[in-house]
DNA sequence: CGTGAAGTTGAGTATGCTCAACGGTGGTGG
DNA sequence: CCACCACCGTTGAGCATACTCAACTTCACG
């Protein structure tokens, strides 16, 4: 999250994945080094593992906005976040756009049942990515069937998300959508060991938009009414402060 | 779908599933005689393996609106509907209530990474269930690998499921939703082998509504305009016709 | 500083909700 | 067997929340 800090401290440090240029990190970042791997699927595996599944790993790098892949694009590759942050998103032919969820470091990204994405990815910031291809990868399952039970619980967790959304989209007002947004992303935030108050909010106010069912002007006013009341504090860009978490949670859980 | 047809054609036809008493089931249908193995997950199972599952397999009948379990009821067991129609629901503490989505016979119910129901099930219809101890079933899972394989895939389908309905929820009209849910009823019973034109909506208005995000009242006057279009007939309760479906299709995707 | 994109605020509108009345249907009991 | 009743579904009128369109402000970046 932010630039090369120059003034390093200790300058042969573990490589914190030293900004790679676009494609060329292959070498540079085993899976013996990374830096989310507690956070992400390969964590089920062992080092004799990992380095199995460095041989046909490659690594991508994504500029704020660029796309990933698109919806109905042939699905041949699976991915894993490693830095930044995505968005996951489906389009109506008249340019309705529902975002099914925003992918962190540590995130998988590709379950699915078909030859083809069901959606399309795009960067929301600078963001780089594991990259697998989906036969070696389906390969390499069969052999560490440890790895597909993680996968499974993956699903399920993404699962229950994908029904709380669905619970926020068909039932909840502006307001109540916004508080939930704000506390998910303080609860994700800390779960992945990031500080969870004065959160990072990466996304544009469009995203937040298509992600919460509603326009850019309604969460505009949304966040405002929560500002007047005193609940949330706005930071300098992309940060929020929340003020009182408790009144958020009745706001979002609809008391 | 309605009273004994008293004057019926054929008395001695091939009893399609001689209605059951309540719970007494257990010995009456071993997996091996299940009629909608075909579609759940035990078709990963060879015959001698579902002798195993049977060992710790009981069986559930549930009335019209009858509870499974509720939210935040610990996640004891999980459940294959062999029978019948149930709706799968999450409530706010006002009484919101959304409706995750509707489970039909051979569909795999309780996949879920926590120690409690993350939503409430209730009959639609008359149903019955196979119910496995959660605990048994995760023993028999690290058994049979291909049975977890199963899983993972019906889990990447509800996620596609639940994507898309997320998309029907933030982004389309009232009429849009309708034309997509009768379409998806459609899909649906197809791939069940069963008939995929007039469709069977066991349904009421309000479970409709509490699907799609709507109150019984946008879903009558929805359903309504796309009788007076032409599009779909209303025949005898619980049964709607598809009279344009390519039309209903371009509505469905939002053209 | 200047410029363009992102965000906020305002005014008017529309889609779907609320409240209410009415109609049909199935189930029950006389 | 029929009459009644309750529930479900439909229709109508008025309203509210969130949307559209538009102007204005702020911010990031050059």
């Amino acid at each position: 999250m932010s630039g090369p800090k120059t003034p390093s401290i200790n300058p042969n440090l573990p490589q914190r994945q030293a900004k790679p240029r676009p494609e060329i990190v292959a070498d540079l970042s085993p899976c013996g080094a990374c830096t989310v791997r507690h956070l992400s699927v390969c964590s089920a595996l062992s080092a004799e593992e990992l380095v199995q599944l460095s041989d046909f790993t490659t690594h991508v790098e994504l500029q704020p906005g660029q796309p990933l892949f698109g919806e109905a694009e042939p699905a041949n590759h699976v991915f894993n976040v490693t830095a930044g942050t995505l968005k996951v998103y489906k389009l109506l032919p008249d340019g309705r756009c529902q975002v099914m969820g925003f992918l962190f470091p540590g995130d998988f990204l590709g379950l699915a049942n078909s030859a083809t994405y069901a959606f399309s990815a795009d960067a929301v910031n600078t963001a780089t990515l594991c990259r697998f291809p989906r036969k070696k990868f389906a390969e390499f399952l069969l052999k560490f069937p440890q790895m597909e039970k993680k996968l499974l619980s993956v699903a399920s967790h993404e699962l229950s998300v994908a029904q709380e959304q669905m619970l926020l989209l068909g039932r909840k007002t502006a307001k109540e959508r916004l508080a939930s947004f704000l506390l998910t992303l303080s609860r994700h935030a800390e779960r992945r060991g990031a500080q969870g108050n004065p959160i990072s909010v990466p996304m544009s106010r469009a995203d937040i938009a298509d992600y919460l069912g509603l326009t850019t002007e309604t969460v505009s006013r949304a966040i405002t009414l929560l500002k007047k009341a005193g609940l949330i504090g706005l930071e300098k860009s992309g940060s929020i402060a929340l003020l009182d978490s408790a009144a958020l949670r009745e706001i979002a859980e609809g008391f």
